[in-house]
RNA sequence: GCCGGCGUAGCUCAGUGGUAGAGCAGCUGAUUCGUAAUCAGCAGGUCGGUGGUUCAAUCCCACUCGCCGGCUCCA
């Protein structure tokens, strides 16, 4: 090999070695396989991110040493690689088992990958079944995906000699002297960027997993396509954990535990969207609710209520009727006046501060309520607790003047913080929505609003991305997606600046100048919804509430009826203690009390034989099956005191 | 709203063109029991709703309401 045609490749552990400049990188593998331990999806080469069927020449090499790095599954990049390449081995069994079916888009997705079809009739769970045996197939069949060039003409003529309409369109969408790039698999070739794993081989175990109508585009207006949902990985053991993954996710679904425990219930008597809370429920709704108001009054906020309805004419002012119609319910005409149904609660703090003329020295003044809302949501939209039709915020405006933007939103950003931490979630993605296309108010307003929630973001170190166009039609916002145990993230507080609606409200105080000054309006809700915010606490807990938000904290169990009425002296001392407390006095074994306990998640039981009665003491056993033993009356209370003051979760 | 699937007892689910079953829960009785199910008996449903086909519909068809999985949209 001479100098010219070799280079020094350069490993991130050190090592180099020469390679061949146009050598191929699946050739890569054999010459440094026993370091790794599992086998790279891909290369990055100065960088830059390869598939092994490249080769090392098709990125420039100016230097005689190149850095060259291995991609493994295990890196978010590697995922995505493998994924894509399942999605392409899944078209081809699709295009294969329907040869008149039109590819459309298969991006990999977190957890999996998709690809969509057009086919003229949905699939059904017998094609899935019968592709997922043509996957296998192919993945057997050891095809290399093979990369290849073209000019976009000659791409244009390949995809329309195949058929393949919306292949074509998106050629034609790319710049005029764009090179395109094709993958090969055998007798299958896709429109495609790259990079790949080397063969259909490396695709070891995967699974399709749904099949549901998608719009070409996500534009509702576009054909509606068919999209089938799958999931890959290196090793049947690694599907195998994934899938048993999404088993725990439904047996944590809100919805499940919302019936198993009681909580609440949505009912077609009543309407689609509309929340019922049990006994159990509201308990806990209630606890939340001290807990947010106990909060708001050491932080200074001022507690406020407003009806459920006010006249048209608000909400014309608001904005609301040009801006935020489709979610707003039909009029009612009450002596001939129209009146709407609130889908929020602004309009009616900014009316409260209108009741007085407000000085400088007055601000910021912090209006919050729990205050219900009905917006319409298209049917299809409705999940158990997370979307609903009619749902409480756990709102509040502030007024303030310029100078006190960015104190107030770093003041919310601490409640916040403080509230979720409070409900075990300290994980959570931090968004900033700018300018929708409908929205009112001039651009330098939209700018210094959303300049005011990005330099709070900044002074406390909170990661942000932007989310473009995705703020209220009178500001931008920043939203938290909370996210949970088992890593979904979940939109709920929600932080917005507004210059608008004080303008269209011609809101002022008194300066310190003499003269009148507009203030400035946040909007903010911390959990966001009572009714989302609970979804993702039974989520997030799998129903078995901490203490402090148990409906039913302790659980008195006698063994027979000679120990019955210690334990009612029992529960008696607990209850007068402050605990929520219920006793079996049923004519049941100790063993199905415990286990009737247990599904209930009822975090203490406290069993009560001779012995005890004897000792006067308890035996408490928690949810978990731990069983503490025995102890003094007075020894439990302050024990199960102290967990509660804690709030430990 | 759109695409598909589903809707049988309070809950979880079987089932069939000839007007329905199981387990759990409920009720009654027996059992007095030590850390996740004691036994027996009883009762419980116009098979989501409306219309159609048929001698006959819970089953087939149409419409409708709701739920589920996605799409689109949001706290």
């Amino acid at each position: 090999m001479t100098p010219s045609k070799s280079i020094t490749i350069r490993f991130p552990d050190g090592t180099e070695r020469p390679f061949a400049k146009d050598g191929l990188l699946s050739d890569l593998l054999d010459q440094a396989k026993p370091s790794w331990k599992e086998t790279p999806v891909a290369f990055k080469i100065n960088g830059a991110l390869m598939g092994l069927g490249q080769r090392l020449s098709d990125v420039p090499l100016a230097a005689d040493s190149v850095a060259v790095e291995p991609v493994f599954f295990s890196s978010p990049e590697g995922q995505e690689i493998y994924r894509h390449s399942s999605a392409h081995i899944m078209a081809q069994a699709v295009k294969e088992l329907f040869p008149n079916v039109k590819l459309a888009i298969g991006p990999p997705i977190e957890d999996g990958f998709y690809y969509d079809f057009d086919l003229g009739r949905p699939f059904t769970p017998e094609d899935l079944e019968k592709i997922e045996q043509r996957m296998k197939k192919i993945a057997a069949d050891h095809h290399v995906f093979k990369r290849k060039v073209l000019s976009k003409q000659d791409a244009l003529r390949f995809f329309e000699e195949q058929g393949e309409t919306y292949k074509l369109e998106l050629i034609r969408e790319l710049p005029e002297d764009e090179i395109v790039t094709v993958y090969e698999q055998g007798p299958f070739t896709d429109l495609c960027r790259g990079p790949h794993v080397f063969s259909t081989r490396h695709v070891a175990a995967f699974k399709l997993l749904t099949a549901a109508g998608a719009y070409w585009r996500g534009d509702e207006r576009n054909p509606m396509l068919q999209r089938i949902y799958g999931t890959s990985f290196p090793t049947q053991e690694a599907l195998d954990a994934h899938l048993k993954r999404l088993e725990e996710i439904k047996r944590r679904d809100h919805r499940r535990l919302g019936k198993d425990l009681d909580l609440y219930n949505v009912m077609d008597e009543i309407g689609p969207g509309l929340v019922i809370w049990h006994p159990k429920g509201a308990l806990i709704r209630k606890l939340i609710e001290d807990f947010w108001r106990e909060q708001h009054l050491r932080h200074g906020y001022d507690f406020v209520c407003s009806p459920h309805i006010a006249r048209l004419d608000l909400w014309k002012r608001s904005g609301h009727l040009d801006f935020y119609r489709e979610n707003m319910y039909a009029p009612m005409s009450i002596d001939g006046i129209d009146y709407e149904l609130k889908p929020m609660n602004c309009p009616f703090h900014i009316m409260i501060y209108k009741t007085h003329l407000r000085s400088y020295r007055d601000l910021p003044l912090r209006f919050a309520e729990l205050g219900t809302v009905y917006r319409y949501e298209r049917s299809g939209v409705l999940h158990g607790l997370l979307r609903v039709r009619g749902f409480t915020q756990d709102d509040a405006h502030l007024f303030c003047r310029p100078d006190q933007i960015e104190q107030e939103i770093l003041k919310v950003l601490d409640l916040t913080v403080f509230t979720l931490k409070t409900f075990g979630f300290d994980d959570y993605e931090i968004y900033v929505s700018t300018r929708p296309e409908k929205s009112v108010g001039s651009t330098e307003h939209w700018e210094r609003a959303t300049a005011a929630l990005e330099s709070a973001l900044k002074t406390k170190d909170m990661a942000y991305r932007i989310d473009p166009g995705e703020g209220v039609f009178y500001g931008p916002k920043i939203d938290l997606k909370i996210k949970d145990v088992l890593g979904r993230a979940w939109q709920c507080t929600t932080v917005q600046v507004d210059f608008n609606l004080p303008e269209r409200f011609n809101l002022s105080y008194i300066g310190e100048d003499g003269k009148e000054h507009q203030p400035i309006m946040i909007h903010r809700a911390l959990m966001g919804s009572i009714e989302r915010f609970f979804g993702v606490l039974i989520e997030h807990y799998a129903g078995a509430f901490p203490l402090w938000l148990a409906p039913v904290q302790v659980k008195v169990l006698p063994i027979t009826d000679q120990q019955h009425a210690y334990a009612q002296d029992v529960a008696g001392a607990l209850i007068r203690a402050g605990f929520r407390v219920e006793t079996d006095l049923r004519n049941e074994k100790v063993g199905l009390k415990i286990r009737e306990a247990e599904k209930a998640k009822t975090p203490y039981m406290v069993v009560l034989g001779a012995r005890e009665v004897q000792g006067q003491k308890l035996s408490v056993r928690k949810r978990n099956g731990e069983n503490i033993g025995e102890l003094e009356i007075p020894s439990f209370i302050e024990r199960i005191n102290n967990e509660v003051l804690n709030k430990s979760t």
